[in-house]
RNA sequence: GCCCCUAUCGUCUAGCGGUUAGGACAUCGGCUUUUCAAGCCGAGAACACGGGUUCGACUCCCGUUGGGGGUGCCA
């Protein structure tokens, strides 16, 4: 009870960094506030395929934008680092070998299309538990070292009956049956922990006394819980936050709404408006008062206040709170504001090169250079017209430029011109368009022109948040052409 | 399919057995204003349904329905 506050945010350098995340975060770091204990930032990247450097570094950009900084953290260190999962692989199996001496872990060999098999058969006959059937359990622990050289992976030897009964702060006990429960993965065949076992044993060792994290780990708690008991540890204090949602209540998702933190940032949302707005999602100041800031949050949260109705993302309230923010400053901080983006130095001086050779006066700055600035840009009849090539059809156009976006452009992080013309022009191919045509689709859909600075520096420039919902919106406004 | 979570205006929420069910966004109307915003004032708008428990349920319990999440060698 008089234990120190500890809480952490745990992302996956997968991607662009997510308000999710952020939304977590939000909640760790002001708790931790509240109690005068410390906040962490710990990188999960053992999904080996799929992590990033480029999105590690986005994930502190983004953070240190919105204030959220922590105690401890890969970046800045701390007593119970490495704070990368990645530099931690041999905690991991040192504690994989302790679970395998106490009988609560064995190795599995089944490849990958027995477990294809098992689980296609289960949902074919419309068996009750879907998951591994615990094939390798039964293996003598002699034969399993004799085939300790061939590719396997570690899994957790679940009860088989009886219920574990978990703690959420918000929810109370939760019963799971344990036959429902199949035995997780532990250690994968790369010699990589998986997230659970990864969790389980760094919010150990980095001594975290409460765990606020999104609601959709709610189901693995138990496997956690498990974990916790194998070890004989001490599990900390469950907090499940509810889920930020699409307007049609699915769990946000890019395709419905803007998730990256970029966009929020490139659009120009204050970080104090998004944080503000963050904390009335499932949070209501005692007072009802809608806006505070992070300091009075982190003076007033009480976890228990939460609430659990899965909170819809509504862009047009946090914008209405970014205006008031905005009215709140002095026209020097808004100045001051503007020159840390969009006017800034940094951002001109990538823009200026793109215009000067096409300019005759200073003033036609502002005219030729309007799409560098602006969110949206607006497409006429004759943009609409250039945006379709020839012979090509409306419909044909969206669809391309669609999975164009969501395809090559979406998982691209290293937002570079050479890195986009090379996807472009492979692109082509994959298409069937040649290069004029595609290039010039592209080019109005992101600039609303037909003439613009050469397209992939254009695009650099702009950014991917910004290509991202221009080319978007093009592929919708074709969509609506008869 | 199975497991788990969840349910107050369109949206975010207050409520914690007895309230004309309150606030905010959005919408609509008015005031202000050269215009547009902003601001101010006002209006419409909700307890999903069915059983219990209780003198009394939005509040507690059970069920139904709706919504969501999970069901990966992803997190």
């Amino acid at each position: 009870m008089s234990r120190t506050v500890r809480t952490r945010i745990a992302p996956s350098p997968t991607g662009d960094p997510h308000v999710g995340t952020a939304y977590a975060a939000l909640f760790n770091y002001a708790f931790a506030h509240t109690h005068g204990g410390q906040f962490i930032l710990r990188i999960e990247d053992t999904d080996r395929t799929r992590s990033n450097q480029a999105s590690e570094a986005m994930i502190f950009e983004a953070l240190h934008w919105l204030g959220l900084t922590w105690d401890e953290g890969p970046d800045v260190g701390g007593p119970c680092g490495p704070y990368r999962q990645s530099e931690r692989s041999e905690i991991y199996r040192e504690h994989v070998k302790r679970l395998i001496n106490a009988g609560h872990a064995y190795p599995c060999f089944c490849s990958k299309e027995r477990l294809d098999k098992v689980r296609a058969r289960q949902q074919a006959e419309g068996s009750t538990t879907v998951g591994y059937d615990g094939h390798c359990r039964a293996m003598a622990p002699a034969d399993a070292a004799l085939r300790r050289g061939e590719p396997h992976v570690v899994r957790l030897a679940m009860p088989r009956e009886g219920q574990i009964v978990v703690k959420d702060l918000l929810r109370g006990e939760i019963a799971f049956e344990a036959a429902g429960i199949d035995d997780q993965v532990l250690l994968k065949s790369d010699g990589f922990p998986t997230y659970h076992l990864a969790n389980v044993v760094d919010d150990h060792l980095m001594e975290i006394s409460h765990v606020i994290r999104a609601e959709e780990w709610l189901s693995s708690l138990p496997k956690h819980v498990q974990l916790y008991r194998a070890f004989g540890w001490e599990p900390p204090v469950f907090c499940h936050l509810p889920l930020l949602r699409n307007a049609d209540r699915s769990k946000i998702s890019k395709r419905k709404n803007p998730v990256s933190l970029n966009y929020y940032r490139r659009a120009g949302y204050l970080p104090e408006a998004l944080l503000n707005y963050l904390a009335l999602m499932g949070w209501a100041m005692p007072d009802e008062r809608e806006e505070f800031s992070l300091e009075e949050f982190a003076r007033l949260l009480e976890l228990e206040r939460i609430t659990l109705g899965g909170p819809i993302f509504d862009l047009e309230k946090l914008s209405w709170l970014n205006g008031k923010y905005i009215r709140g400053l002095t026209v020097v901080q808004l100045l001051e504001r503007l020159r840390a983006g969009l006017l800034g130095d940094d951002y001109l001086l990538q823009v200026l090169p793109l215009i000067q050779e096409r300019i005759e006066t200073l003033e036609d700055f502002l005219d030729y250079g309007r799409f560098f600035f602006v969110g949206d840009v607006a497409y006429d009849d004759q943009a609409l017209k250039k945006l379709v090539p020839k012979g090509r059809t409306p419909q044909d156009t969206a669809k391309v430029l669609k999975t164009l976006l969501d395809e090559h452009l979406d998982p691209l992080l290293d937002w570079q011109p050479e890195r986009l013309e090379s996807i472009l022009r492979s692109f082509c191919e994959a298409a069937g368009w040649s290069p004029n045509e595609l290039f010039m689709s592209v080019r109005v859909a992101v600039t609303g022109r037909a003439a613009s600075p050469p397209l992939f520096d254009t695009m650099a420039v702009l950014g991917k948040e910004v290509c991202r919902r221009r080319i978007r919106r093009a592929a919708g406004a074709l969509k609506s052409i008869k």
